[in-house]
DNA sequence: ACCTGTCAAGTCTGG
DNA sequence: CCAGACTTGACAGGT
């Protein structure tokens, strides 16, 4: 079977070339107070900017074998911030946009974002639930704009337990009707690392039919004591059996044994291996993204380590064949 | 050039 | 019930 892996946002190879540059509100405020238009006009350039650096980061992909990219979040800075209502950076930034998605499709490389936190749809507040619909609605205009299909994913925690578990699953299929269709369809969910273990995480996905992103650092940080990662895998591949996409596993290294949620600089390619031995009795191809503090430079080195081993062979610096 | 405190956003915890 | 932690890259303001 063929694994693919990928990286998240930054390089720690290409210098200079952040996609997540900021302009911080307080600092917007600073300058409008003395020149809106010049506030506004630092906001672009950093938008355009990273927007930029993202087109680098994917010739940098391309380069290097690697099909498995996930934009930063960050990409335009305030977007939806309540203080700059009106800015249409869809509009505005449309050129660069379709830039990037012919980039994306021409080298037919597999896309993601990753919203942040603060994203919950299960959440009892009617205003956090609209800043977070807000939110998705946000980085599906910018898939749009590429004119990336639904095959470009929003992957998203389940949210917060809110004191009640099995409620709260509830209001996640609650609000989930409530999510408009054109969001829906690219949404995919992953296990986390301290509330909704990977079973609950299948459960919901499999109820609402969902693509489902299994993280095994996160399943060895919370999972049931009763709980195995072979057991869950099959349920997990059979969720993306009709998106026409590989599977696609999250991979990072415990930063120490104290600080075991934390993401090491590396990751480990004997846990790793672990779970690609396991895999490889189901014969399907699988996507793997490496969470590690040295991004880039992490998941070449991984796919290095991995080719060491019995049973793995290169195909190129970023793919094996197992 | 380098260091420290701060940053839009929510939720959980420990006191 | 409230302050601080959580997590992250990068900015701002200081030396």
């Amino acid at each position: 079977m063929l694994v693919r892996f990928g990286f998240v946002a930054m390089s720690a190879l290409l210098e200079q070339a952040s996609p997540s540059k900021a302009v911080t509100f307080k600092n917007y405020q600073q300058l409008a107070q003395q020149d809106p238009g010049a506030a506004m006009e630092k906001v672009k350039r950093v938008a355009k900017g990273n927007l930029f650096n993202t087109l680098r980061l994917l010739r940098h992909c391309q380069a290097n074998g690697v099909k498995l990219y996930r934009f930063s979040s960050k990409i335009i800075p305030l977007a939806t911030h309540p203080g700059l209502t009106g800015w249409d950076y869809i509009t505005e930034l449309n050129l660069p946009l379709q830039e990037l998605g012919d980039f994306v499709k021409h080298n037919k490389i597999r896309i993601a974002f990753h919203p942040d936190h603060f994203t919950l749809i299960n959440t009892p507040r009617e205003d956090v639930f609209q800043a977070s619909v807000a939110d998705l609605m946000h980085h599906c205009s910018l898939l749009n704009a590429m004119r990336l299909d639904d095959q470009a994913k929003l992957i998203t925690h389940i949210g917060g337990a809110y004191g009640n578990k099995e409620f709260s699953l509830n209001k996640y299929v609650e609000n989930w009707a409530r999510i408009p269709q054109h969001i829906a369809r690219r949404i995919t969910l992953e296990n986390d690392d301290k509330i909704y273990t990977a079973r609950e995480t299948l459960y919901l996905c499999q109820k609402l039919k969902l693509p489902m992103v299994l993280d095994i650092h996160h399943f060895a940080c919370n999972h049931e004591k009763v709980s195995h990662i072979e057991d869950i895998y099959p349920g997990f591949v059979a969720t993306w059996q009709e998106t026409g996409l590989p599977p696609k596993i999250h991979v990072s290294s415990p930063k120490s044994e104290a600080d075991f949620r934390a993401h090491h600089d590396y990751v480990d390619a004997n846990s790793v291996y672990k779970f690609l031995m396991m895999a490889r009795d189901f014969q399907l191809d699988l996507d793997v993204m490496v969470e590690a503090k040295q991004k880039d430079k992490a998941m070449f080195k991984l796919v290095q380590d991995l080719s060491q081993l019995p049973n793995i062979m290169p195909v190129s610096e970023a793919s094996i064949k197992v």
